[in-house]
DNA sequence: TTGAAAGCGCTAACAC
DNA sequence: GTGTTAGCGCTTTCAA
C-alpha cells in the first residue's frame, strides 16, 4: 500500500491519520491507493503500540434478559459514538463463565467493562483490583465505592402513587412481586411512605406473588373477594397490572372509572396491550445504559466516579389512569380501544 | 515476568502455551511466576503475529429487537465455546451507521461476521467482496449464494394446520399481520395449501392487519359479526393469537372448547399469559443462531456452505387446543389456569 | 533445554 | 516534506 503510493510507511501513516505536516498532493495520493486497496489500518497493530484498544466488555452476571437489554443497547450506543466496539458476554448465571469472560476481557485488552444483569439486589464485585475501571449498570455492586449507575426505584413508586393522588384516588391497593425481592420492597415501602405522608395507608394490605399476569388476576380476585373497597391499584409490575385489569374487568370492574391502575417496568408491549393502555413507571433503562457508559468512558480518561448513582422514573399516563375528576357515577367515558371488540361492559 | 521466572520471554511463551519441549520444574515456574502476576498475554500481540483474532463481529441490520436476540444469543453461545469473542453492532435501521460498523469490524479483523435482523424479507449483501466470511442468520441476501440461515416457515404453518387437523378441527380460520409481509404471506399459503390437501379450505377469508393483540381482538369479532362457522383459528403471531382469544372470550366462546387456537413464535410470556395457555410455532431462533455461528465457524475454517440453509420449526402444544376429542357440548372441561380468577364461562 | 532474534503492522521520534 | 528506525508484546525459528 505504501508501495503502491510510492512513499515510506511511516509516511502513509502521517496522510492517513492527518498527523504531522505534508504535501497535500502526497497526502491524496496515500489517501487514494489506500482507497483503491480496500487499506484499513490494523486495530490490533495500533493497539498494540498504543497501549489502548478502544474496547470494552459488557457482562451480564445472569442471562441476557429484557432487562439488561435495553441496558446493552443504551451502552452501545453511547459507546458506539465514541469510536469503541463492544465485547458481549452472556454470564447465564454461572460464576465460571463469567469468570471466564472476564479473563477473555482481561487478556484482550478492554479499556474497561460494564457489568449489567436482571435483579436490583446488589451483587459481589465481578472481581477484586481488576486493572480497568468497571461500571455497574442496573445491578449494582455490594462495595458501594463500585461505580454504579441505578434506577431509583422510590422515586418511581412515589411518582405512581402521587399521580394517583392527583387524579383524586385515595383508596389505594398494592399487587407486586416476591416478597423478598428488592424491588417489591422498595416499591412498597415508598408507596406506603408516600401515602402516609399524604395521611393515607394502603386500601388492603400489600399483596406479594410472582411477577406475572396470573398473579396479578388472582390478586384481583381476591381484593374482591376480600371486601376491600379500593379505588387504584399500584402494581409492582406491567405484567401484573394487566393481570389485574382482567381480572377486574372479569368482575365487571371499570378501569379507569372504577379502579385507575399504574403499573411499573413500562414493557411497551404490555402496556399497549393492556385493557385499557396501562399508565406505567418507565426506568429509562436505556438511559442507564449510556449514563454507565459514559461515565466508564469518564473513568478510562481518568475521572472516576465512584460510588452509587441514582436516576429518576419517569411516570407515561395512558388510559388506565385517564380521570381527572371522577366523572359521576354512571357517565362512564367512551371505551378507549377502537379495534378492541368490545369487552361486555 | 519472564525475568520474575528468570527465563527468556521464548520460554517463557512456550511454558504458556504448552509448546516446545523443557523441564517440567521450569514450565511450572514460569507458569507460578504468572500467576502470581496475574498475567496474560496480550491478545493483541498474538493476533498481529497469527493473522487471526479469534473475534467476530454481530451486525443487525435493522435494530436489535424481539427476534434478533435469541439469534444473537444462540450464537454467541456457539462462539463463545469456540473461545472466540463477539462484537456486538447494533445498526439501527441506518445504512450508514452499518457501513461504519462493517469497517470498524474490518480494521479490527473479525474472522468473520454475523448478519441479523428482524425481518425475513431478503435483503441486500451488507457489502460485496467482503474479505472475511459472513453469514446471514434468520435474514437472507438477496444474493442467493451467500450463506444464510433461516426459519423454515412453511413447516411452522404445516406444523400449525396438521396439529389442528389432528385434534379434529375442519373449519379453520387464519388471522395475521400485514398482507405484504412475506413471513405473513409465507404463513398463509403454506396452511391454504396444506388443507386443501386435505380437501378443505379456510373457514373464512385469511385476514391480514397488524402484529398486535388490538388487531387480534378486532378480527376475533369482525369473525363472528360475519357469522363465519370455524373451529380453530391459526394465527400469524402470538400477539394477535392471545388479541384473539381475548376476542372470542369476550364473545362468549370457549378456547379450545368451541375454538381451538394455535399461535406463532412461541413467545413465552405471550402464550403462558394467554388464557388459556396458547399452543405456538416455535421457531428455534437460538438454535438459528448457534447454526449461524458454527456455519461462520466452518467457512473461517475452509469449509464454506453456500446458499440457503431452512432449519424446521417445533410445535408446542399447551392448553389453547389441548382436546383430541371434541367433548359432547356441556361436558367442559375444567379451565386451565388455577390462579386466574375465573373468567365468567 | 534454553536463549536470541526476527517479524507481525503500526505510530512516533528523529534524521535527512 | 519525507524516509528511517525503534518498539509495542507476542510466537517461532534457529543457534547454542
Amino acid at each position: 500500500m505504501a508501495a503502491l503510493a510510492a512513499v515510506s510507511v511511516g509516511t502513509a501513516s502521517k496522510a492517513l491519520n492527518g498527523r504531522g505536516s505534508m504535501r497535500p498532493e502526497t497526502r491524496q495520493r496515500v489517501r487514494e491507493a489506500a482507497e483503491r486497496l480496500g487499506f484499513r489500518a490494523s486495530a490490533a497493530a495500533r493497539s498494540l503500540q498504543a497501549g489502548r484498544t478502544y474496547t470494552v466488555g459488557m457482562i451480564t452476571t445472569d442471562s441476557i434478559g429484557r432487562f439488561s437489554i435495553p441496558v446493552m443497547l443504551g451502552a452501545e450506543d453511547s459507546l458506539g459514538a465514541g469510536r469503541m466496539s463492544v465485547f458481549l458476554c452472556d454470564g447465564r448465571d454461572d460464576p465460571i463463565r463469567e469468570q471466564y469472560y472476564l479473563d477473555t476481557l482481561l487478556s484482550r485488552r478492554v479499556d474497561g467493562i460494564i457489568v449489567t444483569g436482571r435483579r436490583a439486589q446488589p451483587r459481589p464485585p465481578v472481581r477484586a483490583n481488576l486493572p480497568v475501571p468497571v461500571v455497574y449498570a442496573f445491578i449494582s455492586s455490594t462495595d458501594p465505592d463500585d461505580c454504579s449507575v441505578l434506577v431509583d426505584e422510590a422515586d418511581g413508586a412515589t411518582k405512581a402513587v402521587e399521580h394517583l393522588l392527583a387524579i383524586g384516588r385515595r383508596r389505594i391497593a398494592h399487587v407486586s412481586g416476591p416478597e423478598h425481592h428488592q424491588s417489591a420492597a422498595t416499591r412498597c415501602t415508598t408507596a406506603a411512605g408516600r401515602l402516609a405522608g399524604a395521611g393515607l395507608e394502603f386500601a388492603a394490605p400489600p399483596m406479594f406473588g410472582e411477577w406475572s399476569e396470573a398473579w396479578g388476576r388472582h390478586a384481583a380476585g381476591t381484593l374482591l373477594a376480600n371486601g376491600h373497597d379500593f379505588d387504584a391499584v399500584f402494581c409492582g409490575s406491567d405484567q401484573i397490572a394487566r393481570g389485574v385489569a382482567d381480572g377486574l374487568r372479569a368482575a365487571g370492574r371499570r378501569v379507569p372509572d372504577d379502579v385507575a391502575l399504574v403499573g411499573f417496568d413500562n414493557w411497551d408491549v404490555m402496556a399497549m396491550a393492556c385493557q385499557p393502555p396501562l399508565t406505567s413507571v418507565d426506568m429509562d433503562l436505556e438511559g442507564v445504559g449510556r449514563a454507565a457508559a459514559d461515565m466508564l468512558l469518564a473513568a478510562i480518561n481518568g475521572q472516576p466516579a465512584p460510588g452509587r448513582h441514582y436516576r429518576p422514573c419517569r411516570l407515561v399516563a395512558r388510559e388506565s389512569t385517564a380521570v381527572t375528576v371522577r366523572p359521576a357515577p354512571g357517565t362512564a367515558p367512551a371505551p378507549p380501544d377502537r379495534l378492541a371488540a368490545q369487552p361486555r361492559t
